[in-house]
DNA sequence: TAGATTGTTAATCGATTAACAATC
DNA sequence: TAGATTGTTAATCGATTAACAATC
């Protein structure tokens, strides 16, 4: 038996127990392959943008975590974090200077050289991210449009062009575009993301309800309003469903 | 000094310590308003609701988590609890049945009774969801559209009324509708929203890139495609940043 | 110097995954 | 009975939050 002592200090009532506190377990390496950025992180970090944006615009040069997290309802040690990543360093006592942080977001998140983009399906969500104008600030030009529908090759929508699919696989990387968006219909969008994947495409911005199956190496992103309205609808469903007394909680 | 003795097969060169192990410590009670279903969970349900839909088409009337993972890039385990949470319960060894599974999901997320709600911002994305008649399979009919412009008001989209958004407050709780939609610029989305609190409707779904500033128990949810494509054009920045070898990993 | 804020390390919390028992 | 699968409890992992040191 080994015999240890401790100090009078010990609750007398409360049970005690032995952790193995061998270095090695208890400071594993960290991954290599661990991402350099949370995915909730980034997805806040547009937020922050937008909210800084209108701040420069009101002429606020300097701005602190507390004042971020009190109008955009986060606590000021998440929003330090979540701007640390992307390298920006303030001054204690007087914060962030607004435009530094902005160009620091924009650098990060790659908004800075264009990513020019294909689109699939021109249909009534295809025509409204073909006017989207705004996009052009986030990085992202849809330079053309690509259907299968007689009716609809040929037009202009948005001053851009609607082509046959057929086209895409070829003109892809002769006019290196490595972004794909897809807004088909579900029953079609992966034989779309196919012949995107032929054309040497490396993104896809996926709006089809969809899983799409692609080699290991092309980053798709869904946008699926379905998994939104999903929760939604839990909500809206419980708030009506739940006694009166629980509805504040919900 | 209180004494203890531990077994001679404690390791001799790791550390120590001592841990309390009070029992109202160490198992807190749960939270009484921690919410019954993970959010990452909820939006799930979608994805086994649409490939289920697509088994049964196909005549599958059994399934197993095994199967469903495979095909889901899920693991098995993770699918179980995600079906849990619906109330659903399967048999060992055989699965579960397609068609009881498809409506447990359905009923969980409310998809059952029918959600009307107003739409406000008759641009290209209003009109894209005005025209998506999917949406009435899960549980959302939007009944009319609402906006400034005057060129729109009085138009008819997609067999939906454009009205002046004056009108909204008036009749959201004479039509007892409880769901909003905006589709605004964001400059006006703010102003919209607060047209909609005070028509009485207690959930909005936002695709203005703007946090909203509503009471407390209205529900919002944010469909921001900026924040979407952030991470999207991050990655692709990476991607074209990053030396060959890493890229496989990203 | 005092106070506010950044930067950093440790603790907590929640979701995922692993391990295993129960069941058909 | 053996094997596959569900259901459940425990361990792990990652993100958030708390605590505190450093800095202007």
């Amino acid at each position: 038996m080994i015999a240890v002592t401790f100090p009078k200090s010990i609750q007398p009532y409360t049970r005690y127990v032995l952790i193995d506190m061998n270095l090695s377990n208890t400071f594993p390496l960290k991954r290599p392959d661990a991402p350099p950025i949370p995915q909730p992180s980034l997805s806040r970090l547009p937020q922050y943008h937008h909210y800084l944006v209108e701040l420069e615009a009101k002429g606020i040069s300097k701005v602190s975590c507390s004042v971020i997290g009190r109008d955009l309802n986060l606590v000021p040690v998440q929003v330090r974090k979540d701007l640390q990543y992307t390298g920006i360093v303030g001054k204690p006592k007087t914060g962030y200077s607004v435009s530094e942080l902005i160009l620091s977001i924009e650098t990060f998140l790659g908004w800075n050289n264009i990513n020019e983009a294909f689109l699939v399906g021109a249909g009534n969500l295809g025509t409204a991210l073909l006017g989207h104008e705004r996009f052009s600030k986030f990085g992202l030009r849809i330079v053309a449009a690509f259907d299968t529908d007689p009716a609809k090759i040929g037009l202009w929508i948005h001053e851009k062009a609607v082509l046959p699919l057929e086209k895409l696989s070829d003109l892809a990387p002769r006019m290196s575009i490595h972004l794909g968006i897809i807004t088909t219909p579900p029953h079609v969008a992966q034989a779309v993301a196919d012949e995107m994947v032929k054309g040497g495409i490396q993104a896809i911005w996926n709006f089809a309800p969809v899983k799409l199956k692609v080699p290991g190496h092309i980053i798709v992103h869904n946008e699926d309003l379905y998994n939104s309205l999903a929760s939604l609808s839990w909500k809206l469903a419980r708030r009506f469903r739940v006694p009166i007394q629980e509805r504040e909680a919900v």
